[in-house]
DNA sequence: ATTGGCACTCGACGTATCCGAGTGCCAAGC
DNA sequence: GCTTGGCACTCGGATACGTCGAGTGCCAAT
């Protein structure tokens, strides 16, 4: 029903009310987009639109926005995604160039997604599930405070403190170590875990408390994804774009803060497999961000897409640029973890 | 100058207004606090306490609120701290009860202040200079990536990753592991940082830059003080009392990010030693945080007061509330803490 | 299909008005 | 010498109203 021109209406309304915050009217269009027809012709248009309920108007006799079914055409035909400017791209390999690990690397990835996009950003911390171990270690603290240190082969350290009933000595320890080595070197987290427990039934009687309060604790250790987790940063932006919100902000913020309701809407976005991925305002609805829309995109740790980054910002967000700057970080950040 | 019942006053316009959010006026307080006096008298006493700068009118014909001055008088003179409820020092015990190691303690911690107090909370991580290292692991991943591995006498362990232009085979790894360990346990982190460097001149020829990349890690690793992070909860709160914030609550959303703000008043409180501390409005101008207040108290680790934790919010906020919650889980947490 | 014209709508904005809470002051009273 | 009731005064907030203008929908003409 909508014709060419009629889809060039609405990224034109797109772009115009993203810029200005306010309801867009046909002269506004003819004025400062080179459409070569008159207003006249641009309301026709418009009407169809409204038919197609892709824009809406406020009230009788205001200006035009998109729907959330407006945006969501204009972010799957309309937009071209085009590259980030070559600032850009250099900021993006200065800043992310010199991070030590994977912490600060993360760490100063939400800043930086943060900055590029005026959003707030957010990275869950990449699921290890698929990874394997490769080292456990035994720190005796005191004879019955034992440190236990699991360090995996995409270089994550996960420690944990072991209390025992009972003391443990130095030689002891070692051979524990050596055996929990042998079981769980090379498996995968979950593998190890299992391994661990099955380990129990065999143990020495003398050390079967010892040996299972430790078993236990790594296969705990083993169990917890670190994909649960978020990294935040930008929440000044978001209250920057409050009056965006006709409701309360305090929803989308409380949401943030309890991580649960982002983490399972970025695990529902992670369905779309290829690239940025868009959900817009009402989509959004059962999270209770139904006036938000979330840019994604996974990353990738040694070649496996383990995780996902985005931006949280108002159903009114410029979607060029945050879908840019989310894919692109999310390229370079796949590019350098994944020579690991 | 100001009389008995004068102070009275300020401490009922001070509750009044903190409750109500609005200007309150002789009336007002002659209806809702038994003074046995008429309204012209409490009238004449308000005179004087405006003369005293301890209340002002928003406008002529207004009722009055606490200048910063004013809340800093009830905070110092007026408000006994009473002890919080049994039904919330039991939500102390079980909440923070079943942490397991310090992270999930403080992260638990900060959530729990926010609940209480319906601020925004924030805890500083302990400052580890003055506990001492306990053992030192080191763990190739390869044969030129060596995980460090520092652990301190406080259950602390940080840990970072070496890259080396050559090669280690275990052997000398082991080596290499003895010797540090030699020099640096038991001494606190700074002492280790600095016999670590000394370290460097009568190193092995042969493994001298292995020795001072490893040893340089290590004495970077034992600089970096955690007291220098901040966990933060309760976001939401801070927003929910955005109208309380004349000018705009983004540059308190910002100083929170940026959290050296933060830090660098925690910094400067910590003067006042005994206890809980308050810092009212513009007392926080030089941080740009001059329209909130923050209540803090230390907390200790080990009986050392290493840390603080706080909480954020309006200069119109309830510090009788505040003040007694941020004191209770101060307690408790030196309490449980002391026990290591 | 496009266009200019035109009546109509409705929110935004400025002005005038009213209302009431609250003050300051004063003279009278305990 | 405090305290009190009375009273005039002030000022912000709410309400009502008129104006303005951007924008629409529709229609007849091209």
């Amino acid at each position: 029903m909508v014709s060419e021109r009629g889809l060039a209406v609405l990224r034109a309304i797109v772009q115009d009310y993203v810029a200005s915050r306010e309801p867009v009217g046909s002269k506004t269009i003819v004025e400062r987009h080179a459409f070569g027809v008159s207003a006249a012709t641009i309301r026709n248009d418009m009407a169809l639109l409204e038919e197609e309920e892709l824009i809406a108007a406020p009230h009788t006799s205001s200006g035009r926005i998109p729907t959330d079914k407006g945006y969501r055409v204009f972010v799957d035909q309309l937009s071209e995604v085009r590259p980030l400017s070559s600032a850009q791209r250099h900021a993006i390999e200065t800043f992310l160039g010199e991070s030590s690990d994977l912490d600060e690397l993360l760490a100063r990835t939400v800043r930086l997604i943060a900055q590029l996009t005026g959003q707030l950003a957010a990275v869950q911390y990449p699921s290890f599930s698929t990874s394997r171990v490769r080292h456990v270690e035994l720190v005796a603290l005191a004879p019955e405070r034992v440190l236990c240190i699991l360090i995996t082969d995409s270089g994550q350290v996960e420690q944990r403190l072991a209390e025992l009933a009972v003391g443990v000595d130095e030689e002891t320890l070692a051979r524990l170590r050596g055996r929990l080595n042998e079981v769980a070197a090379g498996r995968t987290l979950a593998e190890a875990a299992t391994a661990l427990s099955g380990e129990l039934d065999s143990a020495d009687p003398r050390h079967a408390q010892l040996l299972h309060t430790l078993a236990t604790t790594l296969a705990e250790q083993a169990r917890v994804q670190r994909g649960d987790r978020l990294v935040v940063a930008g929440a000044a932006n978001l209250v920057r774009t409050e009056q965006d919100f006709a409701g309360s902000i305090l929803g989308v913020i409380e949401a943030i803060e309890e991580q649960v309701v982002l983490l399972k809407l970025f695990g529902e976005m992670a369905a779309d497999q290829h690239g940025v991925s868009v959900s817009i305002g009402r989509e959004n609805a059962p999270f209770g961000l139904a006036e938000t829309s979330v840019v994604t995109s996974p990353f990738a740790i040694a070649g496996r897409d383990v995780s996902r980054l985005g931006v949280v910002g108002p159903t009114r967000m410029d979607y060029t640029t945050s879908m840019a700057a989310v894919r692109a970080v999310a390229r370079y950040l796949s590019r350098t973890l994944g020579e690991h």
